[in-house]
RNA sequence: GGGCGAUUAGCUCAGUUGGUUAGAGCACCUGCAUGACGCGCAGGGGGUCGGGGGUUCGAAUCCCUCAUCGCCCACCA
């Protein structure tokens, strides 16, 4: 215990209690509990090379509301944090940052000078120190993370923490893999891929948005033996990657042309004409040319209708610069080495003076796939790749992760529907393989046959006890590092992971996995998954899968979907349009009280406005709740004695039905009705009942004895309330009078004490009658009252007449007379002192 | 093109099985030195519940439709 203080202040309890709760371990996980007692969280692992926003802070002051809840309500709470920093976004943070490009051609030199400040340029650097660089400006970053979720107060164990590039993390990434690999839920497939250009990698179908786009419907002639035949396309640099036409069965006017062939212009390569459903006869002219590859829908058609592949564009984006064995003639030189775009305005050129292109381009607006961390449009390339399957290809198995969706409990319910339109959208496996550098490396080698080529159908893999590995440096099971790339040698696959393939197993690596089962039995499955709605279709899905493969089981019961957070404005916040708040200064200008406050009043799956009216009102709450502790203590309450006025059990039974209604709320995840119940009987405590016991409570015998009783029970009671939401003001003004954290008592159960309701709320109402021609008369409320005469029905009177007293004190009344009568008050005024 | 959510006072939001005169906070206005709180306290004004239909004795609440905003999805010829 210590002190009140005579001016008590929020400022500077963040740094006071998050280094006291430290110091104590007052959230350390206790690992001898038994699942049954213990409430597990799989807490969302933030990508740490992004900046701090109100987003970040907005779920993670929801989840840990929930979190002290349940730790109070007597749950062990696991509740771990990780850093996510594998993957594109630090890469791309580190380029930009070190002015550094990673050249995996470029051998490894412990003594090559790597810079450490920021830079600009285009530094090659060799794989290794290019990902010793991103761990080293991740490690910075975490930091910052650290600091802003203590300063908000997460009551995390920070004991837990993982990140997703460490060396656990890893080795539960490879292991879930390779045990997908054993069981046929992993496989290598050469196919068609989505391919970022300049990310020089594949991307996977989450991964995509679409963005319109300005373009053109190109009208071209394709010679055929009874004249031209006009296709429409907005990417005619493709035409020398055509394979076939392609129209509708049912289309009368290109009926005739199906089975024959026609010749592609420019370069008269003969392509065949095919009959297809997906043809549409609305789109364009009808018919259209089937290239490898303009879009996804050429996929389609080029599989179902057994197609050759006849690719012109590399994985750089450009044309390749020799001439493609299926072109005899035509102008290839004129676009060798290009960039599509580039192409195009040739190839168009080319048309034109060939009179092969019909009138005017005619301009379109369209939706065009691109990888959402990307800026220009995916093209297609066939390569091989790793996929996880994930129901895409699999009626039985999108059926069973259905019935997953189904098992899980969704809060709120409603965005269960994002999900399963996701699922039931998939149109292919779970794309796993990047070709970048800083993630969890593919845990396989390939044999080297004695012709020196690759024999990728066998593939070399570790034993679970050697993970992790990097095949890139490790060398192949029963071979020598001297044996790499020779024949009859090996050769590591050069891939890593999508991060969502390794923060897909967070439950897996946070409950420690096969490394301790121990931990893991107590565990796992969670409880709880708290995300933003955006990942559902990535993160949620793919630990549904993940967990789905490995333990024929979700990864957790029940999952909170937080809202979106908008500006002021109640406009999406972008860097772009340059309204992002950052949380940092918020939390020093109004507390992190007030930040938690704000973000509980955000409902559940509700998009909230990042509104600092609601932080101040947030404020002012931590702010009384420390004001009135003061005041009750003062009051002497807590000196012991039974609760036995009328006015008493009456505020005690308001206090029950409000806690009754938060108790229920949050066990039903609903923060915001919890915080608004005990919030509202807070203010109604703090502007009625202490005003009006007051006076009582100052004296002494029966009648003081109980409003202090009652005082003490009611405060005890709303600061444990109240400190899931405002966990620092709670924490400060229980010190005042109590040992322990209130962080660790109990989350209050009812008073068991009978009182009638409408005792006090009568004695309120008239109250407030009093106050109210106090008021107009312009006078102070401390102003005596000559007379003043209630009426009202003759249950209120009844009510009242337990209150009396109370009422005649705290309205300074030298005469009240109560009478039933029609509801009413009338207040005659003391002449004023002269 | 399909889906989900939202639309209630100037602003941010409650309003949970349809039921007396639709609530709160902020802002605004008028007051008040009061045993804790002036980062306070008391009181007040302010809303045809997005538009239009319908069901019902009765609709902010249920149904249909339209509009606007946000998010998600869709095969880009």
């Amino acid at each position: 215990m210590s002190p009140v203080p005579d001016k008590p202040t929020l400022d500077g309890l963040e740094r006071k209690w998050a280094a006291r709760w430290s110091a104590d371990g007052t959230f350390t996980f206790d690992r001898t509990k038994r699942r049954a007692e213990i409430f597990s969280i799989d807490t969302p692992p933030p990508t740490v090379s992004g900046s701090l926003h109100m987003g970040s802070v907005f779920g993670y002051a929801q989840t840990d509301a929930i979190a002290r809840y349940r730790r109070m309500r007597g749950d062990e709470v696991f509740y771990p944090m990780g850093w996510d920093d594998n993957g594109l976004p630090t890469e791309r943070r580190v380029q930009n940052f070190y002015g550094v490009r990673c050249d995996p051609t470029i051998p490894y030199d412990p003594d090559a000078p790597i810079p450490d400040a920021p830079g600009d340029g285009q530094t090659p650097v060799s794989r290794q120190a290019f990902i010793e660089l991103c761990h080293k400006l991740t490690a910075e970053d975490e930091q910052a993370f650290e600091h802003l979720w203590r300063t908000l107060g997460l009551s995390v164990d920070w004991s837990l923490t993982y990140a997703t590039i460490d060396d656990r993390s890893r080795r539960v990434a490879q292991r879930a893999f390779l045990r997908n690999l054993a069981r046929g839920e992993a496989y290598a497939t050469d196919a068609p891929t989505l391919w970022d250009i300049d990310f020089q990698s594949a991307v996977a179908q989450a991964e995509l948005e679409d963005r319109e786009q300005q373009s053109a419907y190109h009208r071209v002639a394709f010679r055929g033996s009874a004249g031209p035949v006009f296709i429409e396309t907005t990417r005619p640099e493709l035409i020398p990657s055509c394979v076939a036409l392609v129209a509708n069965p049912d289309d009368d006017r290109y009926r005739p042309l199906v089975g024959g062939s026609v010749r592609t212009p420019l370069f008269d390569v003969e392509v065949p004409v095919h009959a297809h459903p997906l043809a549409d006869p609305e789109k364009g002219s009808g018919i259209a040319m089937i290239c490898t590859f303009g879009d996804t829908t050429d996929v389609t058609w080029w599989r179902e209708l057994d197609l050759p592949v006849r690719t012109v564009i590399q994985r750089d984006g450009r044309f390749q610069a020799t001439r493609p064995e299926w072109l005899a003639t035509g102008p290839w030189e004129e676009l060798a080495g290009k960039t599509a775009k580039q192409a195009k305005r040739r190839i168009v050129e080319l048309l034109t003076e060939s009179g092969d292109l019909e009138g005017e381009p005619r301009p379109i607006t369209h939706p065009v796939k691109f990888f959402e961390k990307g800026d220009r449009p995916l093209e297609i390339v066939t390569s091989r790749q790793w996929y996880i399957r994930n129901g895409g290809r699999d009626d039985a198995l999108r059926a069973a992760l259905l019935a997953r969706g189904e098992e899980l409990r969704w809060h709120p319910p409603f965005m269960k529907v994002r999900y399963d339109h996701w699922v039931n959208g998939l149109n292919g496996d779970w794309l796993i393989s990047r070709q970048r550098f800083f993630g969890v490396p593919i845990p396989v080698w390939y044999p080297v046959r004695d012709d020196g080529t690759v024999d990728h159908d066998e593939p070399i893999v570790p034993s679970e006890i050697d993970l992790p590995v990097d095949p890139s440096s490790d060398p192949a099971p029963g071979y020598d590092e001297s044996q790499r790339g020779k024949p009859d040698g090996f050769i590591g696959d050069p891939d890593v992971m999508d991060t969502w393939a390794t923060s897909s197993l967070s439950p897996q690596i946070a409950c420690g996995w096969i490394d301790d089962d121990d931990l893991f039995e107590r565990t796992f499955p969670m409880d709880l998954r708290p995300q933003g709605p955006e990942i559902i279709r990535t993160w949620l899905f793919s630990s549904v899968v993940r967990a789905n493969f490995e333990h024929g089981s979700l990864p957790w019961r029940d999952t909170t979907i937080n809202g979106w957070v908008l500006d002021p404005d109640r406009k999406k916040m972008s860097k772009s349009i340059g309204n992002v708040i950052t949380p940092m200064p918020l939390l020093e200008e109004f507390g992190a009280d007030a930040i938690r406050y704000w973000a509980c009043r955000g409902a559940p799956g509700t998009d909230t406005a990042a509104d600092k009216n609601v932080m101040k009102v947030g404020r002012r709450l931590a702010i009384k709740v420390l004001n009135v502790s003061k005041f009750v203590l003062g009051l002497g309450a807590g000196a012991g004695g039974e609760v036995t006025e009328a006015l008493d059990r009456s505020m005690l039974a308001q206090l029950d039905a409000a806690v009754a209604s938060a108790t229920s709320a949050l066990d039903a995840y609903d923060y915001t009705r919890a915080l608004d119940a005990i919030e509202t009987f807070f203010w109604h405590f703090c502007d009625d009942y202490v005003e009006l016991v007051k006076g009582r409570a100052y004296n002494e015998g029966a009648g003081a004895d109980s409003a202090k009783a009652a005082l003490a029970l009611a405060l005890s009671t709303l600061q444990r309330a109240l400190a899931p939401f405002l966990a620092y003001a709670t924490e400060e003004a229980w010190s005042w009078w109590k040992d322990g954290s209130v962080h660790r008592q109990p989350w209050p159960s009812p008073t068991g004490i009978d009182g009638d309701p409408l005792v006090l709320d009568a004695a309120a109402d008239a109250l407030a009658q009093v106050r109210k021609a106090k008021t107009e008369a312009k006078v102070s409320l401390r102003a005596p009252v000559d007379e003043a005469r209630v009426t009202d029905t003759a249950e209120r009177i009844a009510a009242l007449r337990h209150a009396e007293s109370d009422l005649r004190d705290a309205g300074a009344i030298a005469l009240l007379t109560l009478a039933d009568g029609e509801p009413g008050v009338e207040v005659a005024l003391a002449p004023a002192a002269p």
